[in-house]
DNA sequence: TATTGTTATACTCTATAACTATA
DNA sequence: TATAGTTATAGAGTATAACAATA
């Protein structure tokens, strides 16, 4: 009985992603990474990066909150926000204040040039992001927004 | 008219995250790190991180695909993808075969060890997604993927 | 002339250990 | 003893430039 002759390996035409699109964790990080370059080109005359930008809109939102809480909302290390929480205040666009009941940490206060800022930023985020779900209606657009939440929150 | 008393800035209690989390693009970072979170601990066993497991798994399903067309898929670049091909064949879970029209590339290709592995992986992810979106019932997830997906492609 | 795969390298992001000041 | 903030540093991930081989 001959050996079979040495197989001829075929060439891919279409990549076949049916698997990997049955998986939330890819298609998570696909919009992740989607929302995202948009973001960086529409927030750079801000100079806001994503975290630069989240950040400074909780501190917006929240006056007074410390640099731990923001940690634990965002899920950030402490080390990884001491230069950009300096970054905003050399900016002129946060202030430290005394904590009210906690001598070791810091209230964080938009000023009034931060709080213009991430005015329009605010409104530019969510320009954008109407771009990048232009495929969605409203209610589908809604209901993504609520599913996402259902699973981490 | 004398000047007002120095102000007293109050703390947070609760952090409002209301703003932000109607921001997609948060939504979905957050969902993509949750998933993250329990892969990393689950794939351990199979040394796979989920860069690992995409290209291996697309490997799997596309017998002869090439390193561009991984990068092109899962939006890696090329250098990048280098020492990770060389792991896996190492690891002896793929060779690489001469592409059967392109001389310049090679195609890639799942060992039996390789099928082997990938086929216990990705059972494994797919229980660990079930874990991470269990408080969506089946149709939600159908619904969610659905929704992602018209998003980014 | 353009593309695949590669090397070398730089840059950014994320993580760990250790310190201080205060609780 | 524990926690908030900080420093220094290590590691992982991502990006750019340049090259050889082939199209």
């Amino acid at each position: 009985m001959p050996t079979a002759s040495p197989t001829q390996h075929a060439a891919v035409d279409e990549v076949d992603t049916r698997y990997i699109e049955t998986l939330l964790g890819y298609n998570a990080r696909r919009v992740s990474l989607a929302v995202i370059e948009v973001f960086l080109q529409r927030m750079a005359v801000y100079k806001l990066r994503p975290v630069d930008f989240s950040v400074a809109s909780l501190i917006v939102h929240n006056p007074g909150i410390t640099s731990r809480q923001l940690c634990g909302t965002l899920g950030l290390l402490p080390p990884n926000l001491v230069g950009l929480i300096n970054g905003l205040e050399k900016r002129g666009l946060i202030r430290k204040r005394p904590h009210p009941r906690d001598g070791r940490a810091s209230g964080l206060h938009a000023t009034a040039a931060g709080m213009a800022l991430m005015r329009e930023a605010e409104t530019a985020a969510t320009a954008l992001e109407d771009e990048v779900a232009a495929r969605l209606t409203a209610s589908e657009r809604k209901t993504l927004l609520r599913l996402l939440q259902k699973v981490y929150l």
